[in-house]
DNA sequence: TTGTACGCGTTATCAA
DNA sequence: TTGATAACGCGTACAA
């Protein structure tokens, strides 16, 4: 099993000097025509190629973003990391990946063992402990030591940084105002904890939308889930509460969620209790996923735009990466987010 | 904004050498107390870490793993590589992901990228281009450089590595023999064009079901899609051949699907017609996703395991990596389906 | 107990 | 036109 080929084993072979080698691969004029062609022909047969980890070494750059991420098997998620590797590799940069688990020590972890070197800079999405314990001195850190990041949906104010995010205040403000328009007056909230940044946000424009219209805000349709990840218990729990929500509001006629499973699980409550949708109740989602599309019936939901999600983020981290001096001025890019009506909808 | 620390700026700030320093951090016995509590004191405080790429290229290793999968919006790969990441990270690896999408000359371009010495070995599953090319000269380049393969899920036998795949046959052939004893006697197959080795296989377990029962094959039944990718084109083409497919055979009462979308989608179109799940029709679909589980009615499945495929695949690389001596002997990990049984059987 | 020298693979600079 | 040398950051065998 032969190790790859070097360019001190090219110079041995042709009895040449390494950086006789070095110049002749990169055409230089330095060389002859004569030596140049030799070397050349020599290397496409042994396939050579410059080994990445000592030009990184050398050029102090690896041309590697890393990616953190509190969860994978999310629709969401993996369609901004999409996003985010479409942009990389046609600037000719990787992507490495990592999972936080929604896990501060994971998350801390996890981006201690690609700072050393291993990448320019990050693109990460904050786990859902990190935000409740509010302990951003990984980030902070990490930025003092000259790497950059680029937060992206889960951010905080906290930390100096470019961001991208949508405008998840507006966009459920959005959402509940339709619901309102087509006839809702009683319309439940399911969303997550505030510690929850986007919940938060999200909660707000439920809240505003109320406002605007002067429907009277009833705190017993509002359904605050406490999740750390969508484990299997979790889920169970889910629907035990939704349940409840619908048995203390009989009069529910629309519900708002921020995620896709909060407004799959109240679909399927509500069909269970014989609501038709969306004829008696009506459903809005937050989201890109695959659940929406493909739910029987389909999903309105506001689309997050995951995959422009990651392209910006890739993009504003890649000109800050390739920015000759400090740039001081950091960047909050906003995506517009839009109502995707499906059948749960009027 | 600073650069990361070094031994070397630590060595000149403490007016020592650099490899008392680099033993010093190392807690090596030739050291003083004395130099070691000054060394490690002023190293804690400025927050030192190794540099990576040199260790790497001092180590000519990399502790990284390449993963390269057609398409990380899906379910079952982006539990592969969750499963992949656990594994990896307990075991000191960090992991890269590489997009094919499908797609020949993505595949290539990106292993090439990481094959210069980013990585330690890959983990991979084969884009459908390459598949139906059958040109697999860039993974025979690889492994005869000395960088070690593991494959999943969509294999070759043309390819000498080790491997980790689900027995396909079996498990749909499973699935058929539980419709058929559901009663099942006009079983449709949906599934896709044979380059794809899974689809072929699972296509295999449907026509052994069907002779183990006794029941004639019906060409009219089957379904081989062309998919190069789930794009939204090609899933309305899909709906479209599936209402064909129902239209020329009235007497349908049981769908095999070879994945999750098209169960779902055929689903859809069988509801449309007013038929009755599970009642005149039942259906199941091959996958781990979540669409699934959260379809109406949910879908029975076979479930690919993909988190333990992963698991699977890390472990064999990772204990390939770190033998001393080439084991030459490669091993083909065969993971059990079972079948998940919901609400579109009876 | 500490320091020097070397090598990992590459490129840039300078000398021959 | 070619080659020697230094440097990127680290660890270690060996010398002092």
């Amino acid at each position: 099993m032969r190790r790859k080929i070097t360019l001190k084993q090219i110079a041995k072979e042709l009895d040449v000097s390494i950086s006789t080698v070095s110049k002749a691969l990169r055409n230089s004029a330095e060389i002859s025509e004569d030596t140049r062609e030799k070397v050349q022909a020599f290397a496409k047969l042994y396939n050579y190629r410059p080994n990445n980890i000592a030009l990184s070494l050398k050029n102090r750059q690896t041309k590697t973003i890393g990616v953190i991420i509190p969860e994978i098997v999310h629709h969401f998620f993996a369609k901004v990391i999409s996003g985010i590797e479409l942009v990389a590799n046609r600037r000719g940069y990787n992507v490495i990946v990592g999972l936080s688990n929604e896990s501060f020590d994971k998350e801390v972890i996890n981006m201690q063992m690609l700072a050393n070197g291993s990448i320019d800079g990050f693109i990460l999405s904050i786990s859902k402990e990190t935000l409740q314990l509010q302990d951003y001195h990984h980030f902070n850190e990490t930025i003092s030591q000259g790497m950059p990041i680029v937060m992206f949906d889960r951010v905080v104010n906290d930390i100096v940084c470019d961001k991208v995010i949508i405008d998840d205040t507006k966009g459920s403000k959005n959402a509940v105002r339709k619901l309102i328009n087509n006839g809702c007056r009683h319309i439940a909230l399911i969303t997550t904890k505030d510690y929850v940044s986007v919940g938060r946000l999200r909660t707000m424009g439920y809240l505003e939308a109320l406002y605007d219209n002067k429907i009277e805000l009833d705190s017993d349709l509002i359904l605050k889930m406490d999740d750390k990840q969508f484990s299997e218990d979790h889920l169970d729990a889910l629907e035990t509460e939704i349940e409840q929500l619908f048995a203390r509001n009989k009069k529910i006629d629309g519900v708002f969620a921020v995620n896709e499973i909060y407004a799959i699980m109240a679909m399927k409550v509500a069909r269970k209790k014989g609501l038709k949708i969306p004829g008696d109740i009506q459903f809005i989602g937050f989201t890109d996923g695959v659940l929406s599309k493909h739910a029987t019936p389909s999903l309105s939901t506001v689309s997050q735009h995951g995959q422009e999600m990651g392209e910006k983020a890739a993009t504003l981290l890649i000109n800050r990466l390739e920015l000759e001096e400090d740039e001081e001025r950091f960047q909050t890019i906003v995506i517009e987010t839009n109502l995707i009506e499906r059948e749960s909808t009027k």
